[in-house]
DNA sequence: TAGATTGTTAATCGATTAACAATC
DNA sequence: TAGATTGTTAATCGATTAACAATC
């Protein structure tokens, strides 16, 4: 494995290839080419053998990648051959479903306790897992050596929160609150913006329907 | 207003810029120049300059920008000044979060209804938004006028479902499905992949970790 | 008018694609 | 050995940054 520093663009792909390799190996296909995975995929092939090269060579000349091989290759290098330990901060709705989603924990990521604040809330059963008093997060994590923070509070208090998990000792913070936050370097921190998200969405929509219009009137004018 | 194709790695930016301005407005900020802004959002003041520059010149030679007046001109360019009409597919644990989140409603996306197959859900409420039959989706979208389909099916049904969306004549689908769909060029599409983002996460902490363990060591060989 | 800051062109940097020698 | 396909270097493309003339 060679150590220069890998670029964002290439460890967001990462995950897609996975995902790929997961269902060929459902159909129990063996062996695939760079430009049969490019077909597939939709990434050209060039950039597929760019991609895996960075992190060593997989391959093997005049024959291609080994499906299972690769699978786990980029399980190894995403680091998804251990199991991780999770707490989500906050028991609104989305906290509260990220808690029930199963889909996660069968893929290693294990939800183990959601804090609140509320005391309605303190006490009560997510499907088995108990919300706990925020009061006592930091114990918990040193205790039961919790992995990965899941801010699901609202904005105004996500980077209090994110604080607090860096001080407890996560390794990493997954940021649903609608705000950035600044977390210590060696903790990780990945953001998932759904406003932004939802922005982006209606400016392709009102995008696609601009050129629409443009189009007909061009129609028209012709 | 230009006409040349934005790129998406703009498009992607514009949320955030707007989310800098409200906060400011809260303030009461009247104007803010691009190295101001710089260096409250992170990025250079050559890159806002040129980013804003492709929609238009908002700023004023020798003064800046106006906080009002970019926040309104970033809205209009992201489609904020209109109401959106949205329906969730699939009334799981992540369809009914979103359905209960009240976020998305205050930003002018509403959520009109949520589809399920599973009679057990058909007809419940949540929080005033009714779970409809699946059978009926077409006829709502069109009566209903949706713009938008969230997809929270699960993997296997996420392509069928986006289907019947784009048949029945929605705008844009936002998919949280784990899965890539395909969608008709007329409609826009933009993907929630939640493993995929938690999968980088894991990357990321491994990587902080690994770095410190070398450091470590050339610490200790010193 | 002088100072500040934009809008825009030019330079740089990084990521993607193309080409091809190495090799299975 | 011949054919296929990788690994890797070189070329291209696009996005970011720097520079500066225009102008408020």
């Amino acid at each position: 494995m060679k150590n220069a520093k890998i670029s964002n663009a290439v460890i967001k792909r990462l995950p897609r290839y996975r995902r790929y390799l997961i269902e060929l190996r459902k159909k129990g296909v063996e062996k695939i080419s760079s430009k049969e995975f490019s077909n597939l995929i939709g990434y050209t092939a060039s950039q597929i053998r760019q991609d895996l090269n960075n992190f060593g060579g997989f391959g093997q000349q005049g024959y291609g990648y080994s499906v299972d091989g690769l699978y786990d290759e980029i399980s190894a290098i995403l680091g998804l051959d251990k199991e991780y330990r999770m707490v989500i901060m906050g028991a609104g709705n989305l906290g509260q479903a990220i808690a029930k989603y199963t889909h996660f924990h069968k893929q290693g990521f294990k939800v183990c306790g959601v804090f609140e604040i509320s005391p309605n809330l303190i006490g009560k059963d997510l499907d088995g897992i108990e919300i706990m008093d925020y009061e006592n997060i930091v114990e918990y994590v040193e205790e039961e050596e919790i992995d990965i923070g899941i801010i699901c509070v609202n904005q105004n208090n996500a980077q209090e929160v994110a604080d607090k998990l860096s001080f407890a000792g996560v390794k990493g913070i997954w940021n649903f609150a609608p705000t950035d936050i600044e977390v210590p370097k060696h903790v990780a921190l990945e953001n998932v913006h759904l406003s932004d998200s939802l922005h982006s969405l209606a400016y392709h929509m009102n995008d696609i329907q601009k050129k629409d219009q443009s189009k007909e009137k061009a129609k028209k004018e012709e």
